[in-house]
RNA sequence: CGGCUUCCUUC
């Protein structure tokens, strides 16, 4: 079983739903009983690749297999299915269901609707969640700020995306590279290039890594802003610091 | 140890 959970996972991560039915069948066939893991495996791949309907069916037959019911993955899975097809309502309806059936939410569950609210521009339904994560006990990690720091990025809202960063420095945190990244994602898309310097300024004073993620993301904001002079240096700067393109 | 969250990769 842990080698059908193994091929599962790959194919999610390779988005091949058809053949994760298949290797789902194989299983069956092979006598094999499924776990909440297998089930879960599969509905990663089926939200991912827009087949929600299906991946609610199998939601909710899965608890008709022994030991197959629901937990903390399975449904936080779920609620990044439902906030990634615009139903948030349905979110919160399998939200409260976790609650209901005795399933501690975590840190991710959190994080994952905090995503899900924020893509969408829903900062009153993150604040909701705030609050609730409070009083659930569960406390903000460097995620929840990247997570924070990126929704707000990616709706143009600086001066909020530098208080998330203020949060994170607050809570004694120290940024990651996903954190500079995505500041510079979004000191980029607003222009603001000046700051987007201060970043990698600051990447390289504190020794973090430039990744092929930080100059992709840098020739794609001055690609932009039509800066075709930038884009050329950041490229040639990879080949000089030995950082391959992908 | 293996399945859930945040950065580029069709906007």
């Amino acid at each position: 079983i842990s080698t059908y959970l193994q091929l599962l996972t790959m194919l999610a991560k390779a988005r091949q739903p058809a053949e994760a039915s298949n290797l789902f069948n194989a299983l069956l066939q092979d006598n094999l009983r499924p776990t909440t893991a297998i089930f879960t495996a599969l509905l990663i791949v089926l939200t991912k690749t827009n087949h929600f309907t299906k991946a609610v069916k199998d939601f909710e037959s899965m608890r008709l297999y022994e030991g197959c019911l629901p937990d903390k993955y399975t449904y936080t899975a779920m609620i990044k299915g439902c906030c990634e097809a615009g139903l948030y309502d349905q979110a919160r309806k399998i939200f409260n269901e976790m609650i209901v059936e005795g399933v501690k939410p975590t840190i991710f569950t959190f994080n994952t609707l905090i995503f899900g609210y924020g893509k969408a521009g829903r900062f009153r339904d993150i604040e909701r969640v705030l609050t609730l994560m409070d009083s659930y006990g569960v406390k903000s990690d460097t995620v929840t700020w990247n997570t924070l720091i990126r929704v707000f990025g990616l709706h143009n809202r600086i001066p909020a995306m530098e208080q998330a960063y203020e949060g994170l420095l607050g809570q004694g945190l120290l940024p990651d590279v996903v954190t500079l990244n995505s500041l510079l994602s979004a000191y980029g898309k607003a222009g603001l290039f000046e700051k987007m310097h201060s970043v990698t300024d600051y990447m390289v004073r504190y020794s973090y890594p430039m990744t092929t993620v930080t100059y992709n993301t840098i020739i794609k904001m001055y690609g932009m802003a039509g800066e075709i002079d930038q884009v050329d240096m950041a490229f040639k700067r990879m080949e000089t610091e030995g950082v391959k393109p992908n």
